[in-house]
RNA sequence: CGGGGUGUAGCGUAGCCCGGUCAUCGCGCCUGCUUUGGGAGCAGGAGGUCGCAGGUUCGAAUCCUGCCACCCCGACCA
């Protein structure tokens, strides 16, 4: 369990639904697959958003909303899009109930109140937004359209899991038009760009970037960039992905714009999210046997101070040190929290803030107080330190910085030792197995290929990296010829 | 939709085979006193249609039938 995951056989399952729990995260909901994010969850999701959003904007871009429901006809319109999502689809038929005559006081739905047109619930905006983007683009001058949305999708699946893959989820999309091709596909690769620097420095994952083949595409897209990120059990989670696509949506909207030469041509698209499978990611990589571990850039309370004392002379005077240094650390931007409840002794707070995965515990006692020192601890590596009093601040803000680089450190450590090259398939498989994590492996390209793969062994094509080197070699399915390796793993 | 499993207090559970002071225990909650440098102790207390509906029986949490819900495995998962 926890950090020292290595073995397979663990049920890993009931690990992270022991630590979400634990942790006040969420809780199934009574919806089917839904999820209730508690107060504390919610607060590192909107520290997730502050941090995107502020890239977003400094990459040009502007938020919007659009609507939740999506006209069947209107969603139909992409077709390749739609027949990906079809199987998912929550659809609303109806708009009224009424009073259930055989059985007083319960509610049916209202026969006479069936929609003309169903309306389907968005499990993504693609097509309502291009809709919207007929009406605002006529001519080049209106272009670029860099637009996002921070929204909640539903998606139908067959099977869910807390976080990872729950049938409403909070998300953004960001959804852009172009003139040409070339800027799509540059706009493409740039949010991807954005997406593996904010999930690297300030969640402290590390990613790998890397282009989906045909059969792991987004419906609708020519090409799908995406950032894979293994987790401590050896599965690889994908944790964003951005889509260039092309005209398809250009063409099935029919979004026409006048070139500056007189010419009418239809637009450039990209789309590409996050989601709240980010949370996932983020426990499932830092958290071990007593709880989250959160980096100190996510984290909601960076620092806790938790008095002791004994009698409520005592608590005075240590609640009027704590106070003093907490204005002096919050001075520096640091978020604190002084929990000064009495009717909860300091072991307990100690192992509460340890669940939260709280950076950094500050203890002040009596020993403290005639010292003129602190007690730290550190939530990653459990270490204690005595810290002088006047060394407070330069000491906390010197082990957020150390704490987020070393969290970063040991995922990519981890992720460089589970990163195996394979020549045949018999290794392919005991590596599968076996240790987990990526496979990096010789692949013909063909599909067939891929889903013979996927159907003998479970793994996929997690992404062909962008960074790799050309390098010939044979297929480690088929023996065909290859020149560049790609990434197989199992995947969430 | 297939295969397996589970429903007993807010949560986690014992009891079910073999029907009869069996509604058990832990956590949590409430009151009081003592406690406070690693999840407090003692004493007292509140809280349950035993998933639902039938049936068998003198008697059902327990046996039978049907239904419902949830969980796990699979199919599905841009």
């Amino acid at each position: 369990m926890g950090s020292k995951i290595t073995s397979r056989k663990i049920d890993y399952s009931k690990w992270y639904n022991e630590i979400v729990v634990n942790a006040d995260l969420a809780e199934n909901s009574a919806v089917r697959g839904c999820m209730i994010i508690k107060p504390y969850g919610y607060a590192i999701w909107e520290k997730m958003q502050a941090e995107l959003d502020k890239m977003f904007k400094e990459t040009g871009h502007e938020n919007a909303y659009f609507p939740l429901f999506v006209p069947k006809s209107l969603f139909e319109a992409e077709e390749k899009n739609a027949e990906g999502f079809a199987k998912e689809c929550a659809v609303v038929t109806h708009y009224r109930l009424k009073n259930d005559e055989d059985r007083p006081g319960k509610l049916k739905v209202d026969p006479n109140a069936k929609l003309e047109e169903e309306l389907v619930v968005r499990p993504t905006s693609e097509a309502v937004i291009w809709n919207t983007y007929k009406s605002w683009i006529q001519s080049y001058r209106d272009l670029p359209i860099l637009i996002n949305q921070w929204a909640n999708v539903v998606r139908w699946e067959m099977r869910t899991r807390l976080f990872l893959r729950t049938a409403e989820f909070l998300w953004q999309e960001g959804h852009t038009a172009h003139a040409t091709k070339v800027q799509a596909i540059e706009e493409t690769k740039l949010m991807n760009q954005v997406y593996a620097d904010f999930v690297e420095n300030y969640m402290a994952i590390p990613v790998i970037q890397g282009t989906k083949t045909a059969s792991e595409r987004f419906a609708g897209a020519e090409e799908t960039y995406c950032i894979e990120a293994l987790m401590q059990d050896g599965k690889v989670l994908q944790a964003g992905t951005s889509h260039f696509l092309g005209q398809n949506f250009a063409k099935a909207f029919d979004v026409k714009f006048a070139t500056a030469e007189g010419g009418l041509e239809h637009v450039w698209a990209t789309s590409w999210g996050v989601s709240t499978r980010l949370i996932g990611a983020l426990i499932m990589t830092h958290s071990d046997d007593s709880g989250l571990v959160l980096p100190p850039n996510l984290a909601p309370i960076q620092v806790v101070l938790v008095p002791i004392y004994r009698g409520e002379e005592q608590q005075n005077e240590i609640a009027e040190v704590a106070n003093t240094m907490k204005k002096a650390l919050e001075n520096k931007q640091i978020r604190v929290k002084f929990d000064n409840r009495d009717k909860f002794k300091p072991g307990f707070k100690f192992n509460e803030y340890e669940v939260k995965g709280v950076p950094l515990r500050i203890a002040i006692g009596p020993k403290d107080l005639q010292n003129g020192t602190v007690e730290i601890a550190r939530r990653d590596t459990m270490t204690k330190t005595i810290v002088n009093q006047d060394k407070l601040v330069d000491f906390v803000l010197n082990q957020l910085e150390q704490m987020q680089g070393d969290l970063f450190q040991k995922a990519l450590d981890f992720r460089e030792t589970h990163i195996t090259e394979v020549e045949n398939f018999e290794e392919f498989k005991n590596i599968i197995e076996g240790k987990g994590g990526f496979i990096s492996a010789h692949w013909d390209g063909t599909e067939e290929t891929e889903e013979a793969i996927k159907k003998s062994t479970k793994a996929t094509i997690r992404c062909i990296p962008l960074k790799s080197k050309t390098e010939s070699g044979k297929c480690v399915f088929s023996g065909k010829p290859s020149n560049q390796r790609v990434l197989f793993a199992k995947a969430y």
